[in-house]
DNA sequence: AGCTAATGTAGGCAGTGTCAACATGATTTG
DNA sequence: CAAATCATGTTGACACTGCCTACATTAGCT
């Protein structure tokens, strides 16, 4: 095998790689499409290949936001150790904002501007499985009694819009966050996502 | 004075504006410099002269968005008809949502990921007016009982989170909302923010 | 009236996204 | 196994963009 092949072998993977790392060192609209195939060292056209267009990289990038972050919810949802609808959606709260915090590019690409607009089929459906899986726990709480009389698209919108906006607004800086610590991190994450679904007891 | 004259008089505005009639109706990513210049009539490189650079002018929008933002939050709190802190800070919520969603290219400006980095003195300010007058308001209402052990930038955090995730949420549909009406919007943006600000008794 | 600074224009440069034509090699198929 | 086919990568080109420099016009001040 020789040492620099034609084909790269698996080069989508690595353009979706490199592309999160631009994003995350100078920001998202510092990508180009040239510069990471310069930075993987191929040809300028060679990412054309696997996808379409820029706004079609960008839906790839944000697809896959959609799925980590699905995961990191229902990950953090069973490890919580309660069956408590509750502890369970408080947990997802917390998973997701702090996967939004520690995956800004992920993050910065699921809410571009130029992604959702026509949003392809693969995106939409990744959309689509990241609400369910949120939207079943939030009724889930809601056949427990939390705001019971409150239509669940309402709940639905404003229990996902409060790690969304936190998540925005202090990667943004905007309302002069501190957070040196990484516990100091988690503490604040804490905090906010008590403040939509409070712990029914103090159990953990 | 001639039809046409040399220098335009208003640049700086006509700018402005027409940046936001274009984000409005091609998205953010479609702005350009020259699109503007050739749209208002004036040579590609007239905007030069009143925005060192692309990015320049983001800050400037999003700065009018952030003074726009505050202006309508404390308009509507004024016009609320009441004194009571909770009903106040509730006014402001609506006003925000309200205003985000009627506003959606400076909606968009303000939250432009490459607006936040290195935002220029005069954003910050805008920025700190905004966030001063609404951690006013939730300061009131703290001493007035609500969430009255929670940090107050915690509560900032929270208060603000849910306005901004849920314009994001809807301007981006992610959740599906439904909003055919005026008045569908104004129930929608009634519910939301009912839940982070319960008005004291059914007032209004 | 004349000077200066502000404002607008014209042209050029490097960088970008995207396309078409071509090169290389992996995979299928007869 | 040979050859045909298709996926993948390269090269060169085009129009467009942001931004710079040099120049033109005009507003405002003294």
């Amino acid at each position: 095998m020789p040492l620099t092949t034609y084909h790269h072998g698996n080069l989508s993977e690595a353009i979706l790689i490199k592309a999160a790392e631009i994003i995350d060192e100078q920001g998202i609209e510092a990508l180009s499409l040239r510069a990471i195939a310069r930075e993987i060292g191929v040809s300028h056209s060679a990412p054309n290949r696997h996808f379409a267009n820029k706004k079609a990289l960008l839906q790839a990038l944000a697809a896959k936001g959609w799925q980590e972050a699905r995961d990191a919810t229902l990950i953090a949802a069973d490890q919580c150790g309660s069956d408590n609808p509750h502890s369970r959606l408080n947990a997802m709260g917390r998973g997701y904002l702090r996967w939004a915090l520690n995956n800004r590019a992920l993050f910065r690409a699921i809410y571009h501007p130029d992604v959702s607009r026509q949003a392809s089929a693969k995106l939409r459906t990744a959309v689509e499985k990241f609400a369910d899986s949120v939207r079943r726990e939030i009724k889930a709480t809601q056949l427990d009694g939390r705001h019971a009389n409150v239509p669940l698209p309402v709940l639905t919108l404003f229990t996902n819009a409060v790690p969304t906006g936190a998540a925005m607004l202090i990667l943004d800086s905007i309302l002069g966050q501190t957070m040196s610590t990484e516990i100091e991190q988690e503490e604040l994450i804490a905090n906010i996502i008590d403040l939509i679904v409070p712990l029914p007891s103090s159990l953990t």
